[in-house]
RNA sequence: GCCCGGGUGGCGGAAUGGUAGACGCACAGGGCUUAAAACCCUGAGGGGGCCUAAAAAUCUCCAUGCCGGUUCGAGUCCGGCCCCGGGUACCA
């Protein structure tokens, strides 16, 4: 037999199945449906990626598949065609981005066609074309109409060179990645979409899908809901109040200062009677500058400036607290102003170091019962963190040691380092002995092993020894008042005391110093019970939260982070807004039947400095639709991600000109099946498709709200040298080289045996060989049937059929491959019609070229892609022997051939013939005997 | 920092708490061939012991990032730690 000519049996049926329109989606049909989707590619100019191949493999799979099990699959594809890219592309070459966008198309259509996927390539669509930004339009307006769309004046980022606006992308460095100059920060008006709105809706939306933990977990975060209390802080003499939102009300008796964002209206309102007021508009300027992405990138480092003059009264307990600005606040999280509680958040206390600001801790951890709160003083303060003060008498050095669980826990931790004839307490002195002889103390592994204990110090060698005699200093005063309770346990140099105590009695200046050197220099941020906060002292922080609140007339708030999705575009290669300003109406929607609003093709798109459908008189020149009178047309295109927000309801329905889908293609087609694309598309494009299913199914388009029932990511493949596949590092591998070389069956196997689906994965030309010759293999088959089988055979044949369509079923599709590539190997023994018949539709979904190929060969002339799914045989499963291993004390003695269900006196029957096991046994019952059927049987002696 | 993943042969990877390394690649030996490619067969985690001229089989110990625990039995479950990848970040 010749050699398997991939390509010739590739085109043949490729094109028979085009001819016969097989893979189309049949809205009448009466089968159960199922909508099998990919993520539509954006058409680059690079063409196809081998990681796209992985992905449309895969739901091409699951699609033929279900065609095989009887149903009615809608399996599409389209593009995703605005954008950036093109529109740059478009500048430098001076083509059209009609064209490049088209030519690219045209490419990737090609290249996907090549690959044997089952797509309907009658529902195919470009969301470049006017029958489909017409609903895209249509979609704004619905949000519009229903108040869900409006308009905001927003930062941008705009080069002043360039003139134009700047997607965060574009901006490196700060600077302009065209020209180099320095970005500025501009005010524009902008269109958005009230996403927020659906901020409860969108998080619990997620508990109802099936998604990978993930990327729900990354949407939540995006969402970031966070339950606090605005609390009002009056400003001493003046009518104004300062609301802050926080998150722990509870800590409100430690807050000792208050931070206001930069842009805080109250900033420029009490602008009279700050007296360093100068300052102050220098650092509100030079914030106002700053991108949010500048304001975190600057690192740790604190800014800000105190507002002097100004004082705000903290309503717990009327304690006069210094008002700063500074840019680690935002204006528009929350209140846009915050109480600082240094000793229970990080940020604060960061600042506070830097600004000399006293630090007061209200919250102390506590152990096991928080409902029994310990009376103040020390011997009944039960704590999970012991604080205790090493002072050795010898050499007069100190330490302080934090260790964590019981009393009785020290002794034991310390055992390890204990030597003959000493104690526990001598033990850990010999360490710091040891370290004090090197410089003071310091956090060393040794240590802790031996005490499993803590040594908390400065982190700066040089302040090291002076905070830890500094505090003993203070340690040593209160010892000589009493303060510090001698102990049975601790009397020779054991000392232990309760930091709060001591806190009370120091300097703020000590107090940091002993902060730093008790809590590594960070803020306590966790649960325990209130200390100094008046009548709450004792009470456990989280449940005195809200009373804390309320005593103070705040109340509890919810706050996102997720903010309202910005759609404006400046830009030429995008959809665009259907909006005309009129000097008498105002702004006035464009009317559903003046849809679309046609992207003008005589544009002149190079950059000049304004968005490029502004520069074109016939677009932004119109009359008002209202009044009549000359009026003008929104320039701005829309975000692309608004076009794919929805493309996947114009599949049910993709020429419908009467609705973006009609309700009947809707009811039968969607909501998706299963989804499957890139994880770069967790959050935005994923959060935003959601939006807009809860906004049709809002206004009753659909009766379901969340579009994508099933979804998955794919990982992306790398290149051979495990770096990510880049035109500039040469390292690209092109799909059609391998299509052309091996085949696209010889592909698809490779790829999808390469390993699990979600993980990154490198390429490995090598391994391709490996299912070139399983393709080979397979078709070779043909020339080895025979009219009887190995009585094996057909238990491995039932078998395969179980295990492959339950691991696709599971997308696993490696080890579904793995499993037909050890039937071929028995295969090859002898294989009658009937069962290389069954194999060839187990092969379908993955092979689909090949496995027609053999289907035909064997006889039939229907295609092998609706020819059903084969029904295993549990009878024929259930019948074979299977190897029992058998086990003394756990360890493998040998194994013995049972049948599934053979009892446990068979079993031990069987294995007494193996020596070693008898050997063990001879006379003695073993004690116990475990024995699982069908897999181990284990005897301890 | 935080949130997700993940660490198993030379490599990609497999393993409902039950023979660790399926399947494949690469490799080695052999067959076919004038020769090579292709193809076919066989082998193989590491160490040690036994027997040997040498090897195989057999025996045994060790082995899934590290330390400990639960269990008759742990790659899998629990606690602690280390490392790698991805995402995200002054969000109060």
């Amino acid at each position: 037999m010749a050699k398997y000519d991939h390509q010739a049996v590739e085109k043949k049926w490729q094109e028979k199945w085009e001819a016969h329109g097989m893979y189309r989606a049949h809205d009448d049909s009466t089968k159960p449906k199922e909508y099998i989707l990919d993520m539509f590619p954006y058409p680059s100019g690079a063409g196809l990626h081998v990681g796209h191949v992985e992905s449309y493999t895969a739901t091409d799979i699951m699609a033929r598949f279900a065609r095989m099990q009887g149903k009615e699959v809608l399996h599409p594809i389209g593009w995703d065609a605005f954008g950036l890219p093109a529109e740059n592309y478009a500048i430098k070459t001076k083509t059209p981005p009609q064209k490049s966008t088209d030519d690219a198309i045209g490419n990737f259509r090609r290249q996907i066609k090549s690959l044997g996927l089952s797509y309907d390539w009658s529902r195919e669509i470009g969301t470049h074309s006017p029958e489909y930004y017409r609903w895209t339009q249509w979609f704004f307006l619905l949000l519009y109409k229903h108040g869900l769309a409006y308009r905001a004046k927003s930062k941008v980022n705009w080069c002043p060179s360039c003139k134009t606006v700047l997607a965060n992308e574009q901006v490196v460095d700060g600077k302009c990645e065209r020209c180099g100059t320095e970005v500025e920060q501009k005010d524009l008006e902008q269109w958005f979409f009230k996403i927020t709105q659906y901020a409860d809706e969108l998080l619990s939306g997620l508990d109802t899908i099936d998604w990978p933990d993930s990327t729900k977990a990354a949407q939540r975060n995006w969402i970031g809901k966070s339950e606090g209390a605005e609390i009002e802080f009056a400003i001493v003499g003046r009518e104004e109040k300062i609301k802050v939102f926080t998150t722990r009300p509870d800590t409100l008796f430690g807050a000792t200062y208050l931070v206001l964002a930069p842009e805080h209206p109250l900033v420029a309102a009490l602008a009279g009677r700050i007296k360093n007021e100068k300052e102050v508009r220098t650092y509100v300027k030079a914030a106002s500058n700053k991108t949010d992405l500048e304001r975190s990138a600057e690192g740790k480092e604190k800014t800000g400036v105190l507002l002097k003059g100004i004082k705000a009264e903290n309503p717990a307990n009327g304690e006069k607290l210094p008002v700063f600005i500074a840019d680690y606040v935002f204006g528009s999280y929350g209140t846009g102003a915050i109480m600082a509680v240094p000793a229970h958040d990080e940020r604060d206390f960061e600042f506070a170091q830097k600004f000399d600001l006293p630090i007061r801790q209200v919250v102390v951890s506590c152990t096991d019962d928080p409902k029994n709160p310990p009376e103040k003083g020390l011997k009944e303060v039960k704590r999970d963190t012991v604080v205790v003060h090493l002072k050795d008498l010898s050499t007069g050095k100190y330490a302080i040691l934090e260790w964590h669980g019981s009393l009785e826990g020290i002794t034991t931790a310390i055992m390890g380092g204990i030597e003959e004839g000493q104690t526990p307490e001598e033990a850990a002195l010999m360490e710091i002995r040891e370290e004090a002889a090197l410089e003071g103390v310091r956090i060393t592994r040794k240590l802790r092993w031996i005490t499993g204990a803590r040594y908390f110090a400065s982190h700066k060698a040089e302040n090291r020894v002076a905070h830890t005699y500094a505090l003993l200093a203070e340690v040593d005063s209160l010892e000589g008042q009493g303060a510090i309770p001698d102990n049975e346990q601790t009397k020779h140099t054991l000392v232990w005391v309760d930091e709060n105590k001591v806190l009370d009695h120091l300097t703020v200046d000590h107090q940091k110093q002993i902060w730093q050197l008790l809590h590594k220099e960070a803020a306590l941020t966790g649960d325990g019970y209130l200390i100094n906060s008046g009548s709450f002292d004792g009470r456990d922080n989280r449940e005195a939260m809200r009373e804390i609140a309320e005593s103070v007339g705040g109340k509890m708030v919810t706050t996102y982070r997720l903010r309202d999705w910005g759609v404006s575009r400046q830009r030429y290669w995008g959809a665009p807004i259907p909006i005309i300003y009129c000097e008498k109406c105002g702004t006035v929607p464009v009317p559903e039947e003046d849809l679309p609003v046609l992207l003008p093709e005589d544009v002149d798109f190079m950059p000049t400095g304004e968005s490029p459908l502004a520069r074109s008189a016939s677009f932004h020149q119109v009359t008002c639709p209202t009044c009549g009178a000359p009026a003008r047309r929104e320039s701005d295109t829309m975000d692309t991600f608004v076009c794919s927000s929805w493309y996947y309801y114009r599949f049910a329905d993709p020429h419908d000109d009467s609705a973006f889908a009609s309700d009947a293609a809707i009811k039968k087609w969607l909501p998706v099946d299963l989804y499957l694309g890139g994880a770069e598309h967790t959050v935005l494009h994923l959060l935003y498709a959601r939006f807009f299913t809860k906004v049709l199914h809002a206004f009753g388009y659909t009766s379901f709200d969340e579009p994508f029932q099933k979804m998955r990511h794919q990982g992306i493949i790398l290149a051979e040298d495990g770096r990510k596949m880049s035109k500039s590092l040469g390292n690209v591998i092109n799909p059609d080289d391998v299509v052309r070389e091996y085949g696209a069956d010889t592909l698809r196997l490779y790829e999808m045996f390469m390993g699990p689906l979600d993980i990154a994965k490198p390429w490995n030309t090598n391994n391709i060989t490996g299912a070139r010759r399983f393709v080979e293999r397979m078709y070779r088959l043909l020339e080895k049937r025979t009219e009887t089988e190995p009585a094996t055979f057909a238990p491995l044949l039932h078998e395969t059929i179980k295990k492959v369509g339950e691991d696709i079923q599971e997308l696993k599709f490696n080890t579904a491959i793995s499993q037909m590539m050890i039937l071929l190997n028995a295969a090859e023994e002898g294989i009658s019609d009937e069962s290389l018949k069954i194999f060839a539709r187990l092969l379908a979904p993955f092979a689909p070229h090949l496995a027609e190929e053999l289907w035909h060969a064997l006889g039939e002339t229907e295609s092998v892609h609706f020819a059903g799914w084969p029904q295993y045989d549990e009878a024929l499963l259930a019948a074979k022997a299977v190897t029992v291993i058998v086990q003394v004390n756990g360890k493998r003695r040998g194994d013995i051939l049972l049948a599934p269900d053979a009892s446990q006196e068979d079993a031990l029957a069987a294995a007494s013939a193996i020596p070693a096991v008898s050997a063990v046994l001879s006379g003695n019952e073993p004690k116990r005997v475990v024995y699982v059927p069908g897999r181990i049987l284990n005897l301890v002696v």
